[in-house]
RNA sequence: GUGCCCAUAGCUCAGUUGGAUAGAGCAUUAGAUUGCGGAUCUAAAGGCCGGAGGUUCGAAUCCUCUUGGGCACGCCA
């Protein structure tokens, strides 16, 4: 598949231009304001700085040697320090056709993600307990973003991670004995048991020893009883049976294994093992610390492993947010230790979130150079690299001073330590701690930045569901090898997910691991919350949507079962698209208005535009894709608009996976079919007597179609041909 | 208390790696030769981008401090 697309040409024609007369050049191609004649415009200040000359000046250097012969180009001009392209229209116009007639239907399909492999843990709704709204945005999230690398070439595979184990079954499963009448025998319904759930709490806030007994009950699940286990089988039958039933009635919503925590919690010992397996190990001196290397073959030959595969001779560095320094291994490079120390220094004095970024920088140098053009600020003057923790890849170079260098020494205490840490109580720590408590067991992550440590196993013994997920996090590298492993979870759970992924990279799993964190739906009032019973079914919204929807098309002439789907197709449009139109991370307070709106920024205004362009499609009686358009005609404004919408497609849809963000797609189409309505009102393309113009016109519509719909379906909306 | 996230028009939100005069929708007001489908379009009005400093040729965007809101912080998930 050829998907080198005309915008991507015209922007690499750019670069070309510049390079020719300034080889070295960092071109960054921006959209000029929309009353400038011009269609792509690159700022020359940082060129002006490099090269030591006038915007002005560099401007006229590229003018003088550019010939518009064989490019996509007119002319260029200045104007306030940008140097502007303007397109030959005609041109533009014409490889975007050949681009559309080459892929028709895949037309913004790319192959950018071919020979990479993304799973991603998407919905997992709680079994016992309803599909609340709060649902709704892990699923379409990850369902979107599924979609997305789908269509950029990547292998995607979707697992629901179903919340099948826990605590709370225990709570359930006493529940369940207590407080259900006895004379019920028939299977509960998912009403029931969310009954019995929130009775439980309500219970045990005046009995606490309640919980107790509940977890006395998960433990006899965890030990395989099976009169619990038959009755847990029997709740997550019920609970399955209805999820699948509302991803249907939702649309579009696919899972390539439904593997729960259930799966996992047997498979936790493994993990233990691995960290148990390791040593704790903090040295105050570098004698120590080498002697110890020579003590300890196993941590020797890990820690060589991890200079070998940065490959580079400086050793492993580790920060922590408490401003001191842990190097794993010997910094040899005696300026390369200075240059560390200083990176500290600026840490020291506050710049947090600088190294937090730098820290969760995905592997890619241009992007970690990026970051440390902040330092610049500092007057930094020599290279630093920058390692992440235990011999992984991210490498970052800046610049620091000297006098902070010098500052640092001072301060910066380089301690060495093997990356892994774990004691379970009763230790020395805390030696009051009673033999009951022995089967606890912590991670402490203080050296790595985080203060909380990670819990994996109660006191008696049952799992926790850090260890269920680090258990997970192995069997999906063992099984998909994937390069990247995406979790769509509410960003209430950051803490988790920064915890758990820095337990993986500590026992040498290199799968990239990313939270995709959304903010909540929330009341006016307050929070959410199951327990409480205080959440929105999913359904009745869903509902809402759809009569809606239904009530806007009751008396057109379309029969009656017809409507029915054009209503679902609509009203659970609009439902997806609110919150896909949403930067996920903010939090959504809950509002029925917003959720059932259906003008102006909303799916079926999307939809209706779709729906007008087949009707033109239709009534045009010729298919513009029938046969390749290479005539010259004259394109209105309007229509050099639209043509310019048309033709980003691919690269929003490459921002939106690089951010993991649908609402970049959702924002750009919206902003397309106001340029396509625009265009619409202003022109009739069946009426056109002209007849090339009249094709180019259908083209338009065309291609506009195909991208109305490939987006929405990427944001796992359908699109209706009549509403 | 500590950490993370958020703050943009009356309301709900966009704002691409820092780029030219901050954009939409809703609501309000005034309009669109009954039309290729009015769930549409045009126009008006609406802003100290929470506040104060800083970095930069250039800041809604980066840094520091601060105010307000949300979330999280050892045996729940």
């Amino acid at each position: 598949m050829d998907t080198y697309y005309v915008i991507k040409k015209a922007k690499d024609q750019i670069t070309e231009i510049i390079r020719t007369k300034f080889p070295d050049a960092d071109i960054e191609i921006t959209a000029p304001p929309p009353e400038l004649a011009s269609d792509f415009a690159v700022p020359l200040f940082k060129l002006a700085k490099k090269y030591g000359k006038s915007p002005n000046h560099i401007h006229e250097e590229i003018e003088s040697i550019f010939d518009k012969t064989g490019t996509l180009f007119d002319s260029v001009f200045f104007l306030a320090g940008y140097i502007n392209f303007v397109l030959n229209q005609m041109e533009y116009f014409k490889y975007l056709a050949r681009d559309a007639l080459r892929l028709k239907n895949d037309f913004g399909k790319s192959n950018t993600g071919t020979g990479q492999s993304i799973v991603i843990d998407y919905s997992a709704p709680n079994i016992a307990k309803p599909f609340s709204i709060g649902h709704l945005r892990s699923t379409i999230i990850g369902q979107s973003l599924y979609n997305i690398f789908g269509f950029l070439g990547y292998a995607v595979t979707g697992i629901n991670h179903l919340g099948d184990w826990g605590t709370q079954f225990g709570k359930l499963l006493y529940a369940f004995d207590n407080f259900r009448k006895k004379n019920k025998t028939e299977d509960p319904t998912i009403g029931e048991l969310l009954d019995l759930y929130v009775l439980f709490h309500k219970k045990a806030e005046k009995e606490p020893e309640l919980e107790d007994k509940a977890r006395d009950y998960f433990m006899r699940l965890e030990k395989g009883d099976k009169e619990c286990r038959k009755k847990w089988e029997t709740f997550c039958k019920i609970s399955l049976d209805e999820f699948k039933r509302v991803y249907t009635y939702l649309g579009g919503i696919r899972f390539d294994e439904y593997l729960g925590e259930s799966f996992f919690f047997d498979k936790g010992q493994v993990i233990l093992d691995e960290i148990l397996s390791r040593r704790f190990c903090i040295f105050d001196s570098q004698e120590k610390y080498e002697s110890f290397l020579n003590e300890n073959g196993e941590i020797r030959s890990f820690l060589e492993k991890s200079i070998q595969s940065i490959n580079i001779s400086t050793p492993v560095f580790f920060l922590t947010d408490k401003g001191h320094t842990k190097a794993a291994g010997r910094i040899s490079d005696n300026e390369k230790a200075a240059e560390f120390k200083a990176l500290i220094d600026v840490k020291i004095k506050g710049q947090n979130k600088v190294l937090e970024k730098l820290r969760n920088i995905t592997g890619d140098e241009t992007q970690a150079k990026e970051i440390l053009k902040q330092f610049e600020s500092e007057n930094i003057k020599s290279t630093v690299y920058w390692i992440e923790t235990t011999g992984l890849t991210e490498k970052a170079s800046g610049k620091i001073s000297g006098e902070a260098q010098k500052k640092l020494q001072s301060q910066a205490r380089c301690l060495a330590s093997t990356g892994s840490f774990l004691y379970t109580e009763g230790d020395e720590d805390s030696g009051t701690e009673t033999a009951k408590q022995e089967n606890l067991l912590l991670v402490d992550l203080t050296d790595f930045g985080i203060d909380t440590p990670l819990l994996l196993q109660k006191k008696d013994g049952t799992t926790l569901y850090a260890l269920r997920d680090l258990a997970a996090i192995k069997y999906r590298t063992d099984s998909y090898n994937p390069t990247q492993i995406l979790y769509v979870v509410g960003s209430e759970q950051s803490l988790h997910f920064r915890q758990i992924f820095m337990v993986a990279r500590l026992l040498g799993y290199e799968t990239q691991c990313h939270h995709i964190d959304f903010g909540l739906y929330r009341f006016p009032e307050g929070k959410m919350s199951t327990r409480k019973g205080r959440i929105i079914l999913l359904e009745n919204i869903l509902n809402e949507a759809v009569e809606k929807a239904l009530e806007i098309i009751k008396d057109r002439e379309i029969p009656e079962n017809e409507k029915k789907e054009i209503a679902r197709i609509v009203g659970i449009g609009s439902i997806k698209y609110t919150d896909l139109s949403q930067e996920r991370r903010k939090e959504i307070v809950f509002d029925w208005a917003k959720m059932l709106n259906m003008d102006g920024n909303s799916a079926p205004y999307l939809q209706y535009t779709y729906v007008r362009i087949v009707s033109i499609l239709n009534k045009a009686g010729t298919d513009p894709f029938s046969h390749s358009f290479e005539t010259e005609v004259e394109l209105t404004d309007k229509e050099h608009k639209l043509i310019m919408s048309l033709s980003r497609f691919p690269e929003i849809l490459e921002a939106a996976a690089r951010t993991y963000a649908p609402h970049i797609i959702s924002g750009y189409l919206y902003s397309l079919s106001q340029d396509f309505n625009n265009f619409y009102n202003s022109t009739s393309v069946i009426r056109t007597e002209e007849a090339d113009l009249r094709t180019a016109r259908l083209l338009l519509c065309r291609i506009t179609s195909i991208v109305i719909k490939n987006g929405l379906m990427l944001l796992g909306i359908e699109v209706p041909n009549r509403m």
